[in-house]
DNA sequence: ATCCAGGGGTCAC
DNA sequence: GTGACCCATGGA
């Protein structure tokens, strides 16, 4: 029996909250969420339905332990905050064929292994997945999530519980309304200022959401939708739709990681190698974003850093 | 100083 | 649809 607060989430199988966590916590100034790597845990702000919360996600043995920290609880509120877990942290899917497509290769079935359990890490919400490709397009990861912070410090909304602070990142409505001059205070290209004022704008006004993309049936139209936005282009259309809307088969091609870990895996001659490229994507039907993420993920195992 | 970083837009062919 | 070129800004 739990408390109306909290609620125990079941591991499926192939899942390692450990390498879930040391993902959201690679070595970048993440400014949306804390890690507590004394108790093993994550917390988090969010806003769902227009209230606000702060919960937190632990180890529990066999379970992840859901507790809401600040905000309303009771039943209704933990199963929403438990559903975002589990959407969250990709709990609902069987990696099994995954996996035995990884150790049918060669070169990279030592991530079954050495990545074991690592899910494939969610951004619920749309319009942040698209700021954040926008702030981090062409810039090196560090300056991108600085500038992430600032954007969300001046911007968002903030929450203090006993322990922490806490922020929310900004409503499209508020940054539909930030001058130019004033992002690029925050050491914003002019063009990323314009690309967020104009996407804010544009999930404003309601005209573009994830419920209406997902009215969409084929990737290629969801695909089409979000590249027809100035500042979208084919690199963050593919991140979002797989880090969204959770599309199993999408490739953000010309990422600059995904080409490193592949030349340092021996698998390209060079960055225009696309054939390559498809050929070992093709032997991953159903499972490209996966083998996307764990080839991010493999760019932290020194022996394949390109430099 | 020079090159690079989890791109995108524009324009010419 | 492909390729060349420009755009910005901090970090190494």
């Amino acid at each position: 029996m739990t408390a109306m607060n909290s609620v125990l989430l079941s591991k499926p199988d192939l899942f390692s909250f450990k390498e879930c966590l040391w993902f959201l916590d690679r070595n970048y100034d993440e400014c949306l969420h804390h890690i507590d790597r004394n108790n093993n845990g994550i917390s988090k702000a969010i806003l769902l339905n227009d209230a606000e919360y702060v919960f937190s996600v632990s180890d529990s043995d066999k379970d992840l332990l859901v507790n809401i920290e600040h905000g309303k609880t009771g039943k209704k509120n933990i199963d929403m905050l438990s559903a975002y877990v589990r959407e969250w942290f990709d709990m609902d899917r069987d990696l099994k064929l995954f996996y035995e497509l990884l150790r049918q290769h060669k070169k990279l079935r030592y991530m079954a292994t050495d990545f074991a359990g690592l899910r494939l890490m969610g951004i619920a919400d749309l319009y942040e997945t698209l700021c954040w490709c926008i702030i981090g397009q062409q810039i090196n990861l560090s300056f991108a999530y600085k500038l992430k912070r600032r954007l969300v410090e001046t911007y968002g909304m903030q929450i203090k519980t006993k322990e922490s602070s806490y922020f929310i990142f900004p409503t499209p409505e508020t940054l539909a309304q930030v001058s130019e001059e004033a992002l690029r205070g925050l050491q914003f290209s002019r063009q990323k200022a314009d690309y967020i004022i104009y996407i804010s704008k544009v999930f404003s006004e309601g005209n573009m959401s994830k419920k209406k993309l997902l009215t969409l049936k084929t990737t290629e139209e969801r695909k089409a939708t979000l590249i027809s936005l100035k500042g979208i282009g084919v690199w963050t259309a593919n991140y979002a739709l797989m880090k969204t809307l959770r599309d199993p088969d999408c490739i953000p091609y010309g990422d600059i990681g995904l080409l490193n870990a592949l030349s340092g895996h021996g698998l390209i001659k060079d960055r225009k190698d696309t054939r390559s490229i498809e050929k070992l994507f093709g032997k991953f039907e159903g499972w490209k974003s996966y083998l996307v993420f764990y080839l991010w993920r493999s760019l932290a195992v020194p022996s394949f850093q390109t430099k």
